[in-house]
DNA sequence: TATTGTTATACTCTATAACTATA
DNA sequence: TATAGTTATAGAGTATAACAATA
């Protein structure tokens, strides 16, 4: 077989995911003692900034349900780190507020995270601030994408509806082309 | 309170991972019916081009546990779509390869995952290929990246050692700055 | 009635440990 | 003895559903 058309390497999702664990990895040093790790901190960072409203903003922006938002907060809570405020104007919501002690934390945390970023960003040379550009534009577009709009699902042949099982002991249909 | 010095828009671990989710949502439409989702789709890559010469290596590659991708091949294998192959040199290896159909379906999918991830990527314009071409670099020299040669830890201040504790219910020692 | 946040529970995903077979 | 892969099991992470408080 002679060069294939397109490996691994060649796939979005693949080295998006691939980069994103090494990023993980490479913050751990920094985060793991913060509860919840890096998305304790992520946490952290809208507390200080007043970046969301409420939780259930705050749940979307970070990708998770606003169930598991509750434990970490609580945990965050715990540590002295933010305090939950009752909103005046609206007592059902709850402002997530950073603590002194949880923006000096922060601030030490942010510093020292500029230096992991760098590295992992190293390889890239002078086109790093180039990629943070886009990818912070990226993630700034990220809601204006509808995959239900996509062509891309027309594109694709029409399959025999085979729903995706992962029950590990289940035989599943064979997938025709 | 002004401007904040650098809001969670900044962050980026955050515009990784909400970039990351984002993708996951746009691709699920069309690889969800294969077993492991997305991932299930990276091995069926990874059988087509025969990038991994062994199961281990492949897991690696991918990011999972080897007993995790078991079961990821076994629904694929299950699916026709890949075959476990002995290697002949060693014995205890096995090479997973693409069936004839494993190919088909992936052939098709990959021509639908393009339309997908230039829809994902059209708010960059013409610098869709230029993030396209950084982030594989990135992707391929993640391995070159040691955390624990890395200067930001050195640079973080001394904290007293308190260990992450993601057990619920159980109240952590409060952080000191 | 709808929404915010909480709690309990069930589910999914992942990792650990022990095992087989090969080297 | 060490390694590749498998299996069973335990664990971590996540989501669903029901609830209280507020709108």
């Amino acid at each position: 077989m002679s060069t294939p058309p397109a490996a691994i390497d060649a796939d979005l999702g693949w080295a998006l995911g691939a980069v994103y664990r090494s990023y993980l990895k490479a913050v751990e040093a920094v985060v793991s003692d913060l509860p919840g790790g890096p998305r304790g901190y992520q946490v952290l960072t809208s507390a200080v900034h007043d970046g969301a409203g409420n939780q259930a903003d705050l749940a979307v922006q970070l990708g998770i349900d606003r169930t598991v938002l509750t434990y970490l907060i609580d945990d965050l809570e715990e540590c002295g780190l933010v305090e939950r405020q009752a909103d005046p104007r609206d007592r059902r919501r709850r402002r997530i507020a950073a603590t002194h002690n949880g923006t000096t934390v922060w601030t030490q945390r942010c510093a020292a995270l500029e230096h992991v970023e760098r590295h992992l960003l190293g390889s890239l040379g002078a086109d790093a601030d180039t990629f943070r550009l886009l990818l912070r534009h990226l993630a700034a577009h990220t809601d204006e994408f509808d995959p239900s709009t996509s062509e891309a699902v027309e594109h694709l042949e029409r399959l025999d509806e085979t729903p995706n099982s992962r029950a590990r002991r289940r035989k599943p249909d064979p997938l025709s082309p």
